[in-house]
This record gives structure tokens, sequence and C-alpha cells, in this order.
DNA sequence: TAGGCCATCTGGTCCT
DNA sequence: AGGACCAGATGGCCTA
């Protein structure tokens, strides 16, 4: 993923979770406050007796835990980052953890509304076509289309539909309508734009250190 | 240099 | 009891 490329530092660094080597700069200092707190010889906790020893253990363990559930939180952000647009150029540097969300958030927002005005659209074209008399009611299939736009080739939507090719528009139209151009069929006529590239990418991502 | 973002430690709370 | 989760504190790195 080239976002971790982009980023200076990792997400989740290697490092050896046993080894104290880990301790270092601040958490070195940190570490040395905890060990601070408990230099009173024993302490008690429950009915268990621990000593300095245990209890620095202890602690370690805990923090390595609780430094690991936090690079699998990061490891799932970065999952999050690849497949949202905006976030894959060049001069974009990595999302913040919070730019992350918003923007997934957006995206999902623009997804659903995008299927729900396929599901519309597809509804006019298969009520226009039905023979008179026959249930209006969209085919199950069609209710169950893909959630997202884009993650079947445009040709499987006509099959999906059972509509001709002739209503759904062939992939080398789409990439037209993508790329600004008209696109005469009828589902891409409707379709909602785009949204323009530099406006999200520019108020959420800052530029590549 | 201030501010944003981040990793880490830590103690508290909740859950199994 | 032990682990997961959470939020506050702290300090480092980077950019404007």
């Amino acid at each position: 993923m080239d976002s971790d490329c982009l980023s200076s530092r990792s997400s989740s660094p290697e490092f050896d979770r046993e080894s104290p080597q880990f301790l270092s700069g601040a958490m070195f200092q940190a570490h040395s406050v905890g060990q601070r707190l408990t230099t009173r010889g024993r302490v008690k906790a429950g009915e268990t007796e621990l000593t300095q020893e245990n209890l620095q253990e202890l602690r370690l363990k805990v923090n390595s835990r609780e430094r690991q559930r936090m690079h699998d939180l990061n490891q799932a952000m970065d999952g999050l980052r690849e497949v949202m647009p905006y976030s894959h150029g060049p001069s974009v540097r990595k999302l913040s953890k919070i730019s992350t969300l918003i923007l997934a958030r957006n995206y999902i927002v623009m997804l659903s509304n995008s299927l729900e005005e396929m599901k519309r659209l597809v509804n006019d074209v298969y009520g226009s076509r039905r023979a008179p008399g026959r249930a209006s009611s969209l085919p199950t299939r069609v209710q169950q289309l893909p959630p997202v736009m884009g993650t079947v080739p445009t040709s499987d939507y006509a099959t999906y539909l059972s509509l001709s090719s002739s209503d759904i528009c062939q992939p080398s139209a789409a990439a037209q309508h993508f790329l600004g151009l008209p696109c005469p069929c009828h589902i891409c006529q409707y379709l909602p734009q785009p949204p323009p590239r530099t406006a999200a990418a520019v108020s959420l991502s800052r530029p590549r250190k």
C-alpha cells in the first residue's frame, strides 16, 4: 500500500515487545514514572501480593497488549484507507485518522444515495417495459443489487436485471461517462456525477511530507 | 514556534 | 481474574 510508504512513521512499527529496547524516549520516561510509583516494596492486588518485579512484569504485559491493540486498530484504519478514494494520488499524504473516518462516512452516504437512485431508475426502466397486467414490483434480484456501483462489470448489470444490452451502457461508454463525456444510456444519464477529486482531497489531506 | 497528528503508557471500567 | 476497551497525559515529529 502506497500510503504506508508516504508516511514518515509506520502505523505498526516493527518492535520486539519482550525487549526493553523499545523503551526509549518518552516511553522510557513513562516507564520510569511507573517504576517510581511502585517502588514501595510489595503491593497488594486483591489477594495476590505482587512484588515490584511482578508488578513491572504485569505492567509490561498490559502495555504490550495495549500496543498490539492499537496496532490492530491502525491496521484496520490502513485497510479503510486502501478502499477510500482520493487517498492514492502521488501528491496526497496519508489521510489522518479523523479524515479517514469522515471521508469514509461521506463515501458511504454517497454510495448509498447512488444505489437508491439507481434502484429507482431501474424500477422506472423495468416498469416501462413490463407487460400490461404484470406485477409492478421489482424482481428480487433487482432488490439484491450489489451495494456498490462499479464492483461488478457494467455489462453484468444488464444480465443481472434481464435488460438488453442497449438498455445499459457498455464499458467503453461508461468510461466516456466518467471521463466527463455524455453517455446516452438510460442508466448513466441519471447517475449522480462522481464528486470532484479536488475538494475532499484538498480539505481532508495534507501535502505529502 | 505553535499546532496537528501520532505512539505509547497508564489507570479506570466493563465484560466474559 | 484476566482481557478488552477507553480516555487522559506525555513527548516526539512534522509543517506552516
